[in-house]
DNA sequence: ACCGTTAAATGGTTAGACCTTTTCCGTTCG
DNA sequence: CGAACGGAAAAGGTCTAACCATTTAACGGT
C-alpha cells in the first residue's frame, strides 16, 4: 500500500466546470486513471485531502461517496477510504441495474435472456481459451454437484464457482463483469428454484455437456450447451413462480457490491 | 407528475442496520421499488424530506447523492431532485465500467470483444423479433449511411442510429443498455476512426447485410453480418492506433449519463 | 396583455463541533 | 519474555447553522 503525501494533489481550478463536488469527482478519477492511486490503495484522510484539494469536508465527502456508489473506492470507519482491491474477478455494482429494472418495469424474462447471451459468449470464448488448470477446475465442481445431488445448498455453491470459472476462462472480464451484474439480481430467485430441488442431476448432466464442449474447444457447441442449460433452468423458475413475482426485490442493503454469481 | 405530500415516508428505524446514510439509501430506493416515486416525479425539497426521515440534511444528502451517482436521481440547483426520467431507452452510466478499466487495465481488445458479443446477442434477437417499424427504421439509416459516404461525421450519425434500431428491435432493455455502456465507452474512439473516412462505402454494405439478414428473420446471419461488421471496425481501429491509447481516456465529466452510442 | 424585475424556493457549499469505530502502542499480568 | 488488556490517537460518520448560487414563479409596471 503506497502512501502517497507527494504533491499529487492539485487544488482544484478555479474556474471549474461544473459543480465543486463534480470537479473532486473529477479529480479522483483522474488520479485512478492517471494511476496515482491504485487498487487497495489508502486515500489520505478526508481532513488532510480537503485541504490538499481546496475544498471543504463535506465537499470532498460528497465526492468519495459518489465514487463509493459506482463501487470504486470504499470507506470503513475509523480505518479509512480506500481504492476498491482488484482482487478476485473485478465486479460492477449491480444495484444501478436493480434500481432501472424498477423504474422501467424489467420483466424476468428479460433479466434471463441477457443472462443467456452473456453466458453463451462467454461459454463460446472459453472454449477458444480455456487453459488446462481451467479446465480442471470445471470438471472439479461439475464432479462437486454430482457429489452433492442431495443437498441443494451445497449444490448450488458448486453451480455458481462453475460459472464463474467458465467466465474466467473466456478472458474477457468485462463480459464477466456484466455477467456477474445479471446473475447478482437474478440470485436470490435462484435460491428458491434450486431449494426444491427438482432435476439437480439433470443440471448437473447439463453442466458437465457444456464443460465437455470447452474441453473439445467447440465454441458452438459449448453456446449451445450453455443455452440449453439456461432455458431448462428458466423453465424450472417460472414453474415454480406462482406469484407474479416481478423479480425485481430489493434484498441488499448499502450498495449492493456482493459476490459474484451464476447458476 | 404526482406531488407526494402523504405520509409515504416513515422515520428511519433507530435499530437501523448499517450506518444512517446507508439507512436513507434503503429508504429512497424502497420507495422507488414500491412505486411511490416514479420517472419523473419530484422529491420533496431536502430540509422537508430531511425532517420526515429523521436526519439530518448533509446526511440526506449523502444518501441523494449516491443514487444520483448510480444514475436513479438527477439533482439540478433551484429546481429540485428528480426521480430520472425513463423517457428513451434506459441507460446505465459508463463512468463505473470506465474506472474499472482504468483499475484493472482493461484492454481495447477486450472492450471490443464485449461490445461484439453483445451487438451479436442483439442482432440475434431483433431478427427474431423486429417489427416491420423498427425494420424500416433500419433501413432509412443504411440508406443515411449510403447518403453520407462523403460526410464523415454525418455517417457516424446514421451508424450509432442503426445499432440503436437493432437493439430496440431486440426487445431487451438490459442487453440494450449494456450494450450502450460498453458503446459509449469506446466512442471517443470510434470517432478518431470514422474521421479517417477509410471504408464508409464497405461499412454502409455491411450495415445492410444486418439489416437484410434481420429483415428475412435469420438471427444466424444477423449474429454473423454483426461479427464481420465489427471485427472489420475493429482491425480498421487497430491500423489507426498507433500511439500506445490505452482506449480508456477519460472525456466526460460528471456522472457520464451521455447518450447512448454505437456504431 | 406582455415583459421585466424581484423575491421565494431549492440545491450547493462551508464551517466547526462531536460521536463511533478502528487501529496501534504501551502497559501490565501471567 | 510474551501475550492480553486498556487507552489514546486516528479516521470516518453525523449533526447544527449559516450563507451562496441558481432556478422558478409571482408580482407589478408599462
Amino acid at each position: 500500500m503506497t502512501d502517497l503525501n507527494h504533491d499529487i494533489f492539485k487544488t482544484i481550478d478555479p474556474d471549474r466546470r461544473g459543480t465543486t463536488s463534480e470537479e473532486v469527482i473529477s479529480q479522483l478519477r483522474e488520479m485512478i486513471h492517471r494511476g496515482d492511486l491504485r487498487p487497495g490503495d489508502r486515500l489520505p484522510p478526508e481532513r488532510d485531502l480537503a485541504k490538499m484539494l481546496g475544498v471543504s469536508r463535506p465537499t470532498l465527502r460528497a465526492g468519495i461517496r459518489s465514487l463509493a456508489a459506482v463501487g470504486v473506492l470504499q470507506s470503513r470507519q475509523g480505518a479509512g477510504t480506500f481504492v476498491v482491491k482488484a482482487d478476485g474477478p473485478p465486479s460492477l455494482d449491480s444495484s444501478p441495474l436493480r434500481l432501472m429494472a424498477s423504474l422501467h418495469g424489467f420483466t424476468s424474462a428479460e433479466m434471463f435472456e441477457a443472462r443467456q447471451a452473456l453466458e453463451m459468449a462467454v461459454a463460446g470464448l472459453a472454449a477458444e481459451r480455456a487453459t488446462s488448470d481451467q479446465m480442471a477446475t470445471m470438471s472439479e465442481e461439475v464432479a462437486g454437484m454430482f457429489a452433492s445431488l442431495d443437498d441443494p445448498e451445497q449444490f448450488l455453491v458448486h453451480d455458481v464457482r462453475f460459472h464463474q470459472a467458465v467466465a474466467a476462462a473466456s478472458g474477457n472480464r468485462i463480459l464477466t463483469s456484466l455477467m456477474n451484474m445479471v446473475a447478482t439480481i437474478l440470485f436470490d430467485t435462484r435460491i428458491k428454484t434450486v431449494k426444491r430441488a427438482t432435476d439437480l442431476k439433470e443440471s448437473a448432466e447439463m453442466h458437465r455437456h457444456v464443460y465437455r464442449a470447452i474441453r473439445e474447444h467447440d465454441p458452438e457447441a459449448a453456446r449451445h450447451a450453455m443455452s440449453a442449460h439456461l432455458s431448462k433452468a428458466q423453465k424450472a423458475w417460472e414453474a415454480e413462480a406462482d406469484e407474479p413475482d416481478d423479480s425485481t426485490s430489493d434484498n441488499s442493503n448499502g450498495n449492493g457490491n456482493g459476490a459474484a454469481l451464476a447458476p
